[in-house]
DNA sequence: TAAAAATTTTTATTCAATAAAAAATTTTAC
DNA sequence: GTAAAATTTTTTATTGAATAAAAATTTTTA
């Protein structure tokens, strides 16, 4: 039994979260007020200072719902050719970022990353944080595949291996975002050059 | 010949950031307003907005500062053993999280990151991501060097695999400073298993 | 030394963030 | 079914970042 405020609640949280990505996508993220969120969601502006604690609070809501969506969608969308390393990195940075930019422009992606560092440790932050280690995941079993039909050695440490690579195509990531000149095939050729330059060593 | 008035913006430009650099240490970030730093300095508190734009403008023309003397120190921090990548790097890691700590709290180290993203293209931004580069660049020559004795192959790309090391230790090094319970101990640890699972992998 | 140029300060405004009191609405107990 | 209790939102007020424009000051130049 869910009671009347609890229903009321979540539709609250809704509309302004509903609210908050048409007027971010329309206006852009500095020239939408939280009182523009809050009259939009038919709140008062206080009122989503209480959901969301700040206006960044909001933003990252707003990414982990659409997140969320990602991570479900993610793992069909890599192919499944097991052995090439490289190019399932390359792969998944390239769901990441179409997904990025099929949601919000660039400025409020850094926004986004802004918001994760200095918020971090509180509850939306946290979710946050929580959906990149998911999505780490995804990488994780791909090279437990790969381990077991033999193109990946057996003395790897998958977990570490999947952690590692998705730090580096999360740093590229980020270094996407930051510039608008940036391309995703910049960013796949950089990426392929770290990690042929890393394959390169041997036995650390 | 330096006019009276280039003397004085200079002599305005240290007294702003000595000041907002004492206060960032005695009251933290947050609890240090513009017009503190002003009145610290001496001047008005537009004139702080004039100079650094905003407040983490001023944050990161201070970090801007301190990292130009880590770069000079860094390469003798190092130790000259060739061979080791994996503690060549941790080691990096260790002399980067030393130098950091050593000059502001972890709470200040995120909003540092923070603004480095969201004023991503300004003038003090784009300083602080060259200081990164020249950081890197000090991988880089290590690289060559143990290439040059051996100990690293030499199909390897010394610029790539030092870009991709910088940015493992990079993403580590900011998983640091967004936990205040995470120490120096854990993050090498993490390194070093990145690494060695990177390094297990051959011929990518 | 007076006019011109550059720079800082004053003044004013918008908006994020926060706190406390007031108002409204839902829930619970009778 | 209603009144008291509990919860939640709104109103009101304040601080501080950021920005803009006008006024005042100081340095430079002619």
């Amino acid at each position: 039994m869910t009671t009347l405020r609890a229903r009321q609640k979540e539709d609250r949280r809704k509309r302004i979260i509903s609210s908050a990505k048409t007027l971010f996508k329309k206006k852009g993220y500095e020239r939408t007020t939280i009182e523009n969120i809050a009259e939009e969601a038919g709140v008062s502006g206080v009122t989503v200072h209480n959901y969301y604690g700040t206006k960044a609070g909001v933003l990252l809501a707003l990414v982990v719902d659409s997140d969320e969506a990602l991570i479900s969608r993610l793992d069909e969308s890599l192919s499944h050719k097991e052995g090439d390393l490289i190019e399932l990195v390359v792969q998944f940075a390239r769901v990441i970022m179409d997904h990025a930019m099929a949601n919000l422009e660039k400025d409020i992606w850094r926004q986004v990353i802004a918001a994760v560092t200095t918020e971090a440790g509180t509850r939306l932050s946290t979710a946050y944080s929580k959906l990149d280690q998911k999505l780490a995941y995804t990488l994780v079993k791909r090279i437990e595949a790969a381990q077991a039909a033999g193109t990946v050695p057996a003395e790897t440490d998958p977990v570490h291996l999947g952690k590692a690579l998705f730090h580096l195509q999360n740093a590229r990531f980020i270094q996407f975002i930051s510039s608008d000149e940036m391309t995703r095939d910049d960013i796949e050729t950089r990426l392929r050059h770290d990690l042929s330059a890393l394959f390169s060593i041997c036995r650390g």
